[in-house]
DNA sequence: GGCAGTCAAGTACGC
DNA sequence: GCGTACTTGACTGCC
């Protein structure tokens, strides 16, 4: 069991987050944004390393407007170099990734062009996934998308469209259950089809329930993991008290995160915490979790 | 320097 | 059909 937090770290002197308006879009903007957003990712991994904090999602935003059509820097190969430094400190360390692309990214959608922007939006995480030479255990991880009225029918078009994508986006690619609409089961019925990892987010299982309990989820989502996948991903989250049903926890409940990991036995899974604190929460948590056998592996 | 409005992208929902 | 909420950090223009 690997802890994680994802993104943002708030203890390193940068942000790997920089971005800018697209109406301000030049290369060398961009060049210096990327430059910038890759070198705090380098540091932000050596924070995590020595932390033992060995998960980690990178930011969707690292390279920005990497696949919009006014982006016609070839950045992959300006940067190969400093790709390759972060690659061989995360696979020196065992470091696991994953990459989380957002709401936009929707490979259900009836609307063509939507589905069209979403797979270029998917082939630039793979590129960056490929490009940091991670294995097949570094994820992509999305939701099923829109029910558009029809949520059978929405699985089925999530099933179809799966199908037709590049085989770089396919064995990186894995499905989370959400807060609203896609629960686990339907995350199940969709990898039954597609042999897509199911990746299971406790917070969205409250919140839009299986019905399923804990123990017979982690069984039914192990087994879409394959050798090559590694072991599951889990997000884990819990309620902020006194707002809206929905709102991450500003900082972790360790009571909660304890009765969550003793549930949960014995089957090994890494951990991302997403939880608005980051690494300050992931380092209690994995203090929290010193005597689970599953982080001595 | 600080503040408030805005930001590439989608979907759901209320009116 | 249109406007807004969702979520959230960072950018940007304005004072």
């Amino acid at each position: 069991m690997k802890i994680g937090y994802p993104c943002i770290n708030r203890t390193v002197p940068c942000s790997g987050n920089k971005t800018f308006r697209l109406a301000s879009y030049s290369e060398i903007r961009l060049r210096e944004t990327v430059n910038n957003n890759l070198v705090c990712l380098l540091h932000t991994l050596k924070f995590n390393i020595d932390h033992n904090l060995l998960f980690f999602r990178i930011s969707s935003g690292i390279i920005p407007f990497a696949s919009h059509p006014v982006c016609a820097f070839d950045w992959a190969t300006h940067f190969k170099n400093l790709f390759g430094e972060i690659g061989d400190l995360i696979s020196k360390n065992g470091i696991r990734i994953s990459m989380h692309p957002d709401q936009f990214t929707i490979i259900n959608s009836p609307k063509s062009d939507v589905v069209q922007r979403s797979t270029s939006e998917l082939l630039y995480h793979a590129q960056v996934l490929d490009l940091l030479r991670t294995d097949m255990t570094a994820k992509i991880q999305v939701h099923i998308g829109g029910a558009y009225g029809d949520k059978e029918s929405a699985k089925s078009n999530f099933v179809k469209n799966f199908l037709l994508l590049d085989k770089k986006i396919q064995r990186r690619l894995v499905i989370e259950n959400d807060d609203t609409l896609f629960s686990v089961r339907d995350c199940l019925d969709v990898s039954s089809k597609t042999r897509v990892p199911v990746l299971f987010d406790n917070f969205h299982d409250m919140l839009n329930g299986s019905g399923m309990d804990l123990s017979d989820i982690l069984q039914a989502v192990r087994n879409t993991w394959k050798a090559k996948d590694g072991i599951p991903m889990v997000d884990y989250s819990s309620q902020e008290r006194g707002k809206r049903p929905g709102t991450h926890v500003q900082s972790i409940d360790l009571t909660d995160f304890k009765r969550f990991l003793k549930d949960s036995q014995p089957g090994d899974f890494d951990v991302m915490l997403e939880i608005k604190d980051k690494e300050t929460s992931a380092i209690q948590a994995l203090q929290a979790a010193r005597n689970d056998p599953r982080t001595q592996k």
